[in-house]
DNA sequence: GATTGCTTACGAATTCAATCGTAATACTAT
DNA sequence: ATAGTATTACGATTGAATTCGTAAGCAATC
């Protein structure tokens, strides 16, 4: 098993933003967060130096304003919670987590058809 | 929007073994737990006793032992984790995460024919 | 070279989740 | 009835997450 990888509700949803932008300084990551979130600006930076204690990110110090960058796969995070959720929420029915998802959330046609591909492809593995 | 709900860790844990049976007592759910977790039993209780503080359970006190029931839809729960984890954790691609979950976790074969039934289903809306 | 404005560093306070011990209460079987 | 067992009630503790205030450092500008 790999490492446990368990951020707070808080250390997620920055995770999240550096995800998104490969890399990002404390300013960035607020600026996000302040968007929906009435929240002081040493917060975020407190909260993004303990990711760093935990070894959760890297950051660059070279320069006075520090350069942070995720230090787990995002593809990691999404097994391990997608894992959680069948287990918890869906009591590990899976096709109703994709039910759901596709039922709910937009989906180009590009995308369906990629999918339908995926499982055309799991129903020849199935039955041989 | 409804209410916001938001259980811990711990509650989520709880609801979904209310949700798998209905309904259950304190020493029902500890059992569950108990496979899992080396836990005491009054630990269990006292997030019980909580969660029927917050609202998030209803209990049948008519007896001596309680019984509890939980007083969110399952499918509330599964519609809210969902889109925010398709938010933080796929950076809103819903079919990122349904072949993932695809990819992961088996899947019987009837399953799959239904997902593949809602996807044309869903092709067809598309082009109209 | 003073002033202004960001930035990091750090400590402290607050809040909350989780855990458990103990006591009170009800039920069961002897 | 009494002893034994299971249940609830409740308070207290612990540890962690979150928040923010303040100080100190650095850089650009006047």
């Amino acid at each position: 098993m790999s490492k446990a990888f368990k951020p707070t509700e808080s250390e997620l949803e920055i995770l999240s933003i550096l995800w998104e932008k490969e890399n990002a300084t404390v300013r960035d990551v607020h600026n996000v967060i302040f968007q929906t979130k009435e929240v002081g600006y040493t917060t975020t930076l407190k909260l993004m130096q303990i990711m760093h204690e935990k070894g959760m990110v890297t950051r660059d110090q070279s320069s006075k304003t520090h350069i942070y960058t995720p230090n787990f796969e995002q593809s990691k995070a999404q097994e391990q919670y997608v894992g959680k959720m069948i287990k918890t929420l869906f009591s590990g029915n899976t096709a109703q987590l994709v039910m759901q998802a596709l039922g709910n959330h937009q989906t180009n046609s590009t995308d369906l058809k990629e999918i339908k591909d995926l499982i055309e492809h799991l129903e020849k593995k199935d039955s041989k």
